[in-house]
RNA sequence: GCCUGGGUAGCUCAGUUGGUAGAGCAGCGGAUUGAAAAUCCGCGUGUCGCUGGUUCGAUUCCGGCCCCAGGCA
């Protein structure tokens, strides 16, 4: 069984491109392991790879979710699940690619299964969070689950909201739900590979990328996304640049202050992919090159020496 | 060349009646178990243009020089 290949890295690293020469290289399919280019609206915002690649490999999760949906943690994990075993099953390899930690944690240390909770509850408890405020919450949380409560900041609105649903649904705490959690995949069935490169170099391609992404028709996509009028809670809508887009589009900022938030948010994400990468996956092999060819040789020589 | 205003954090600036300085933005560190491109916690990061002088002590006062903007020539 061919074990599967995890590539994490900041936004903007280039992690596309290396998945792709990779999977030409060796045989494998890509899958996305990204929460927001699994939405089919924001394919330039998102920064989807293109039909063009899409054709020279295998791509799964991409697109595939409508922006109306709530997609999450738990059914990444089932879908990933699903295509890294139908991809094995040909006896080939499954690339996972993509910047989201925490899907690659739930893969490699497992998320604690709980039953599915009322999406009305969660609705609600939304709802209840913009008007009372967090605070609010979390104090209801101390009462009903005092032991998770204390482990979380009385602002930190979605760990309330998911602590509250839990206790709720079940009468159990969440946190006796996640002392009990089991990797999604075995040690021996996966390896990592993590881009580090120059955070400033990143930085600056950060910049060069939106400004690309305008020119290629971001704006259209922020437009129509705007006119489905859609629940402005969704996940969707948090996409890097939207919101300011949306806020341009309303005649609110000029086209310049909107690139210039939607540059400055995924500056600070990929800062808070660098924390991830160096503290959450510190046993993962860095590759800092940023040329393809080296990059992928480095790749290679990687996947070489560990067997795979 | 002369006059005026200004030179303080990466940027825009405030301030110190002389006791080595603080806001906003940018940035940095951290957390992360079904919203994770989410959310939260923490942190001023500084030859106060340079150089002499006065002073116990100068970013602050005085002199000289340099740079920038505007004005007059």
């Amino acid at each position: 069984m061919k074990s599967a290949l995890l590539i994490m890295g900041p936004t903007a690293s280039g992690k596309s491109a290396l998945a792709l020469a990779i999977a030409e290289r060796i045989g494998g399919e890509i899958i996305n392991a990204d929460s927001m280019q699994v939405y089919r609206d924001f394919r330039v915002l998102t920064a989807r790879p293109s039909v063009e690649e899409e054709a020279q490999a295998p791509h799964h999760l991409y697109g595939h979710i409508d922006a109306a949906e709530r997609y999450s943690t738990g059914r990444w994990l089932t879908d990933a699940l699903a295509s890294i075993a139908e991809i094995r099953a040909r006896n080939r390899t499954p690339i996972l690619v993509g910047g989201t930690g925490l899907y690659f944690k739930a893969l490699t240390h497992g998320l604690a299964e709980m039953p599915s909770i009322d999406p009305d509850l969660r609705a609600t408890l939304i709802e209840r969070a913009a008007t009372e405020g967090a605070p609010v919450l979390h104090s209801e949380l101390t009462k009903l689950d005092p032991q998770t409560a204390t482990r979380l900041e009385p602002n930190d609105t979605p760990r309330i909201i998911r602590a509250l649903e839990v206790i709720e649904t079940t009468g159990e705490s969440i946190t006796s739900f996640q002392a009990n959690t089991k990797p999604a995949l075995a040690a021996n069935e996966w390896r990592g590979l993590a881009l580090t490169p120059d955070r400033e170099a990143l930085y600056a391609a950060i910049n060069t990328r939106f400004d690309k992404m305008l020119e290629q028709g971001a704006l259209d996509e922020v437009r129509a996304f705007a006119e489905r009028k859609l629940d402005p809670t969704l996940p969707a809508i948090k996409a890097h640049g939207a919101p300011a887009l949306s806020a341009y589009l309303r005649g609110e900022i000029s086209l310049s202050a909107a690139a210039e938030i939607g540059q400055r948010d995924t500056r600070r994400y990929a800062k808070r992919q660098f924390t991830w990468i160096a503290n959450q996956m510190p046993d993962w092999p860095r590759i800092t090159a940023t040329a393809l060819p080296e990059r992928l040789a480095i790749a290679l020589e990687i996947l070489e020496r560990d067997g795979g």
